[in-house]
DNA sequence: ATAGATGCAAATATTTTGCCGCCAG
DNA sequence: CTGGCGGCAAAATATTTGCATCTAT
């Protein structure tokens, strides 16, 4: 292995790795948004999931935790943190249907390589990437503010079954 | 400019430049699907359009050329192609909503650039894109078949006013 | 105190399905 | 001829909105 490896892959354990836990709420506050008792149960639930929700996922733990929360709620909180640039929102390729999947806003982008067989979603960062923005802001004369890169193919343990 | 660039944007004034017209008409015959009237018409529309088309625009444009066509059709249609692998699925980063795009499915990947002020959509492709593939491909262990990118910023023509 | 958030129910929007008659090969 | 296909209507799914009430600050 390289001593300075231009890439990394994440353990596909974890997704939020990102930001530290809290994150959210305190840009909330930074912002002078409300923090409401079910606002801070949607925003515990997708900071603490380990692995990428859609919006009926996240209604069900909220909803787990605390029973009066209900899905419009968890469609206007979803709302909110995309207006705010505080989540992305994901459809990982259409693989597992058309929902939404989404995940907190990390200062660095990173791809998401999917197995199609088997679904797991691991994420991938590489220097190679960001030199590709450069490229692409510098050749379309264009000021990046959002990219998503969405990878699907067999995995190795896929292969070898 | 060097001799032999790295890359290629598109005009953004046409899409399908990947196949050739009724590319997608003889696909179908070689694997011997039913070439319905329906079906010749939608896929007509699907390739001759010169932007990226949601399922109810394609339903409209059908539908002015043979008015029993249905939605319904529209949509087993889209389904047929996409398990053939024959078109990709894009949501052009929800800048337009939650719809989705569809467009017949070239021999080289591409990245959709995307104004998110006045939607416009550029195409790029770029030698660098293919070598992040394939660092992907082997630091992640799998086998890729399919690899969307969005890009989504201020365009230069928007920055100006 | 009060601007803004929630809950409920209903409205929208989008896509899928069952069933039967029809047509491409 | 016949198995797949399209049309219709209805169902299923997903998301948004109006409005009265409540609550975080």
């Amino acid at each position: 292995m390289s001593a300075t490896p231009a890439h990394r892959v994440s353990t596909g354990e974890r997704i939020n790795v990102h930001e530290p836990p809290g994150h959210l709420q305190r840009e909330l506050s930074a912002r002078r948004i409300r923090l409401t008792r079910q606002r801070r149960v949607i925003l515990q639930v997708m900071e603490t999931a380990r692995r990428h929700l859609d919006a009926a996922e996240i209604f069900g733990r909220a909803h787990k935790i605390d029973s009066n929360i209900t899905p419009v709620t968890v469609y206007r909180t979803i709302d909110l943190l995309k207006r705010h640039r505080l989540i992305d929102e994901l459809d990982l390729l259409h693989l597992r249907g058309d929902r939404h999947y989404y995940e907190s806003h990390g200062p660095r982008d990173h791809i998401h390589v999917a197995c199609i067989r088997c679904g797991k979603v691991r994420e991938f960062e590489s220097q190679l990437y960001e030199d590709l923005m450069k490229q692409i802001s510098r050749d379309c004369n264009i000021e990046i503010s959002v990219a998503r890169t969405e990878v699907g193919g067999l995995c190795g343990d896929c292969r070898a079954k």
